[in-house]
DNA sequence: TATTGTTATACTCTATAACTATA
DNA sequence: TATAGTTATAGAGTATAACAATA
């Protein structure tokens, strides 16, 4: 009965978060071989490239940037330092664990990328570098929303009243 | 030394990835609670969801709709059917394991969807209903064209020669 | 013979809580 | 006391290969 006018509504809903899982699933399936091929899980190159951006980054920041929670990181970590791909840095607060790329670790990000560029550029020209960079203006920015709302939940019934009175 | 002209290209091709990710974290964690609170996982929530929207699909539909792979879609027939959420379909070809939602499947689902509505609307709203269309609408369009190019890969240094000469 | 799913298996990530060290 | 990260632990997804059943 009223449940038709809502279907506009659901139909939304629903899709947003099933198209940037399908979408994203689509593109890392062009660019995956490239890191399996260093044997590299994703996670770990999401960390390779944030540090190539970066002189050194801390685990907290690695964690939001990368989305890794800090256990996995940990590991990640452990994981690539043994390899040779990072290593620790000294930091003015003890607590923090930073690191930094070792030349192995910058010379595997080039190669990596250099491999891959080819696909990416492909794909750029195929959708259009314009509409690419909308696309990524508009990703950010409905992250930004989306973490506003998190950081700043409604009062849901306290609605009308800003301090709780009853 | 020619490493400077190509960082342009390098940003973007690194941020696609990590910006839809980033994006579907933000959002899923918007809505993530009203799942968990029926103790669904979000790949359970994405079947129940598709099944939804048809009156009976596939395991070879549901694991591409869904971006899960067979044997996790074998674990999830189970979960959900023991939990009388779904229940298998009689098919012609007795290969495919055909599957409905049962009434319960559907009044968890109608719940889960009230539940959230107020959040996605005021999503939207925050965002623009319209920028989130044209989001949508880009959204599916890379993926088109990313799932072409796995599809149809390049030739590699077939590139001029169509038939392998050399 | 090709296709659809399931099973088996190993690995990784996800997620929470508890703990240690530092500020 | 609060913060940063690690450890411990349980659970779920990812991914491949091998297998069974059907077309």
């Amino acid at each position: 009965m009223n449940q038709t006018p809502k279907r506009e509504l659901h139909k939304f809903e629903k899709s947003l978060p099933i198209a940037l899982l399908r979408t994203r699933e689509a593109t890392t399936r062009l660019f995956k071989p490239f890191i399996d091929g260093h044997d590299l899980t994703m996670p770990q190159w999401r960390v390779l490239r944030a540090l190539a951006e970066a002189d050194a980054l801390d685990a907290r920041t690695l964690s939001e940037r990368c989305v890794i929670l800090p256990p996995s990181l940990t590991r990640i970590f452990r994981a690539m330092t043994q390899r040779g791909l990072i290593r620790q840095v000294e930091c003015a607060d003890a607590r923090r664990h930073m690191v930094a790329l070792t030349e192995t670790g910058r010379a595997l990000f080039e190669q990596v990328l250099q491999e891959s560029e080819p696909d990416y550029t492909r794909l750029a020209k195929a959708f259009g570098p314009q509409r690419l960079d909308m696309l990524l203006d508009l990703l950010n920015e409905l992250r930004d929303t989306a973490q506003g709302m998190v950081d700043n939940p409604p009062d849901d019934d306290n609605d009308k009243a800003t301090t709780a009175g009853s």
